[in-house]
Parts: structure tokens; sequence; C-alpha cells
DNA sequence: TGTACATCAGTGAACGCGCGTTCACTGATGTAC
DNA sequence: TGTACATCAGTGAACGCGCGTTCACTGATGTAC
């Protein structure tokens, strides 16, 4: 059945691994829908039978395992090359926030499988400092040991996730609504969500006008 | 095959489609998939055959969508009930926005299907003003009159959806996450979304510092 | 009052489909002698 | 240098399953005469 497709030489069997797993990629981006990424339609595309996938992957779930740990590094990557050139740690999670929202935004499907779904395996406390969300947490370090930011860095974290994860689901969810320029949203809702978190921490009750004055100009 | 079940007298076929209605409801809660609300499975609990269903819903997507109006429904309801008694619009945004997400946190693969997928025939500008968003874009105004909040209206109540949404989906996708006590998380999330808009609108640059001082106390 | 009939809620059996998974196999290629 | 053999990437056919949907039907109940 499948035609054009040379078989790989002896010892390089792993090569079809990456090749199915970009194809189950490449569907979910065309077809914008997990329930098309059927081995047969992934098996059709790498131009293979759908038994050769089994060769790599233990089953139809380790195949969608293997996307979301793909999908996780790409986005981990994208965070840490918007943030790298920031002047001080929360403009850095601004930025973060941003690529993320730009990053779910560009690969919509792929997004919402890694956001609908618990690996198996992955015990959540090594999920919190791992990856893009471990890079997250660092910067918030950073701004609460700078005094930028004040509370528990993950309680803060996973505020700064949601209000990310919020603009970008919403957006995807609900394209046809009367949404201003994409760029602007996302833009304001990120910096709406750091502003929210630093006026909590830097205006308490009981402070002297001049100082609030000071640290709102902070903010800004 | 159903058994102990009484056929509906003359005019009373209309009884059979609540009660279809509310077992797939039942199914998404129970079974928290929405893979397992098969006709099957609908029919079976009701205790009818499968074409019975045909009977009052075209056919599977009907079905799905009148389940979604029905939790469209029960949320703007949630959502009236929570802010009718608030002191002023802007504690009655924040009593919507921790109603929004209890909702959601109690209905979990309610919310899920309702924001994933796009009802056919219902128009996106009239989605904004009916239903839930509609009595939340209320509220908006309300606050943008008396000089709460500064902005397009449309836009602010994007921006709190947004986050309301965020914070929800976040809690139901990643339960297992070290989130602290569900209600601080949403009641301080909720709260910081609304800073951050109120900050936004009340703290533009050049003030002076007493004017500052003022507004900060507004927000709190 | 009795009976033929129309109505209509619901049935039962069957359909074709795409799915994940399995299993015995093929045949090219590198290796040992 | 030539040949038998082991390796292993990939094949082809088949499996059982649950799904949405269809269609001819049944049989209780209200209505017309």
């Amino acid at each position: 059945m499948p035609e054009g497709r040379r078989r790989a030489p002896r010892g390089q069997g792993q090569a079809l691994r990456g090749e199915v797993l970009h194809a189950a990629m490449a569907l979910l981006r065309e077809t914008g829908d997990e329930a098309s990424v059927s081995l047969r339609a992934v098996a059709e595309r790498v131009g293979v039978t759908v038994p050769s996938i089994y060769l790599h992957f233990a089953d139809k779930t380790a195949l969608m395992d293997a996307v979301c740990a793909e999908v996780f590094d790409a986005l981990h990557v994208v965070m840490k090359e918007a943030s790298a050139d920031a002047p001080d740690p929360f403009e850095g999670l601004r930025r973060q926030g941003v690529a993320y929202v730009r990053f779910a935004l560009a690969n919509p499907e792929h997004y919402r499988i890694v956001m609908s779904r618990t690996p198996e395996g992955l015990d959540p406390a090594e999920e919190v400092v791992s990856g893009a969300f471990g890079y997250l947490l660092e910067s918030v370090s950073d701004c609460t040991r700078l005094g930028l930011l004040e509370g528990d860095p993950v309680e803060l974290g996973l505020r700064l996730w949601a209000s990310a994860h919020g603009i970008a689901s919403l957006l995807i969810a609900k394209p046809t609504f009367p949404w201003p320029p994409v760029d602007d949203v996302v833009d304001r809702a990120i910096r709406s969500a750091g502003i929210g978190l630093a006026a909590e921490s830097r205006l308490p009750e009981g402070l002297a006008p001049e100082e609030i004055a000071r640290r709102v100009d902070l903010i800004r």
C-alpha cells in the first residue's frame, strides 16, 4: 500500500519514530481536531502501514503522550528565547506571558491537547518544577527576591499562568467574538495580570500617599 | 429491551425530550467525559431505545447543542443570583466572577463542552449580548458609567471573562497541581483581575500623589 | 353504547463505518564462516 | 570470494467493537360515526 518510500537501513529504524511523531503533529495543525489524528491517518501521511507505528510506540496513548512532550518542550524554548534579553525579571515575566499566548494561538490544537490531558506517569510536583512552568517560576522568584512581587512564588506563578491561559484559550475557543486586534488583546491582558499582582503586592493598606505614588510608578 | 417504563400518554411525548436532555447532562457529570455520552448510553439511562431519541432531536449534534443551551442558562441564573444584592457594580462583577468559576468547578465537563464547541446558528454578536456574558457586560457598563472602570465595556468584559475562564479551566485541567485551597485561589484570582483593570483605569500617568492615593483607596 | 379507524410514542433489527490492535509473514541487508 | 544465516524494518489481512443513523413495524389510546 505505501508507495515511494524507502525502507530504513539497518540501524536507522528510529528515523520512523520521528516521522510518525511529526506526522501526528502536522495532522493536529492541519485539521485542528484531535479526532482526526487516527493511527490510519498518521500512517498514511508517513507513507507506511499502520502496524509500523507499533514498532515505535506501544499504543496510541504513547504516541499522543510523545506529542505532548514535544509541545511542552517547544513552549519552553519559546518562553526562554522571549525573555532572554529582558532588562528585569518583571519585564521578563511579561515577555514570557506574551510568548506563551502567541505560541498557543499559533498552535491551537497542540495547545488544547497539552492542556486537556494529564499525561500518565508524570508526577505533578515534578511537572511544576520542570519545563516551561519551572522556568516561569524562576522569574517569579527573581521578582520576589527583588521585592517586585510579594507572596509565594508558586501561587503567584499559577495566577500568572491562569491569566495567560485564560486569554489564550478564550481567543482560541471564541474566535468569532468581537475581539480588538489580537496583539493588543494579548499585550493588555498580560500587562493587566502583572499589574494586578504587582498592585496587590505593592499597595498594602495604610501607606503614605508619596509611597503609594512611588510604587505606582514602579508598576507602570 | 427497555423495561419498567410507561409509554407517555397522547399529548405528552415532549416529556421524553426533557428526560433525554437531562440524561445526557447526568452522563457528562458522572463520567466527566464527552466521549461517554453516546446515544446508546443516553437511551439506556432513560430506559428507552435509541431511535426514540430521534423523535425529539434531529441528530446527536442537536442534542449536544440543547445541552449547551441548558448549561448557558444555568450559568446565567447563577451569576444573576450571585450579584443580585451587590452594594455596587464593581463588587457585583467580583461576585459574578466567583460564581462563574464555582459553577465551572462544580460542573467541569458541562463547562468544558460549552467552551469548546461553537454552536451552529448562533451568531457571535448575538452571543455577546445574550445570556451570561450579556449580563456581565451590563455590570461592566454600570462600572464605566460610574467611573469605576475606564474603557470599552466589551473589551473590559472580555478581559474579565478571560481571567475567570483562565482560573476555572486551569483548576479543572490541572487538579493535581499544588493549589492553595480552591476558594482562596478563586477569590484572589478574581480580585486580582479586578484590581488589574481598575488600576489601569485609575492610575494614568502624571497624577498627583494625593490623587493616586485616593484612587488606590478606591481600588482596595 | 359499540366499533372501525387514525394518531403517534416508541420498538427491533439492521446498515456501514472507522477505529485500535493482533499476528503470522516477507524480504532486504549485514555478518560469520 | 562465495554462501548460508540471523536480524529486523516493515507488510497485509483480519479481528471485534461501539458508533450514529435508517426504516419498516407495533400497539395502546383517543376520536368519529
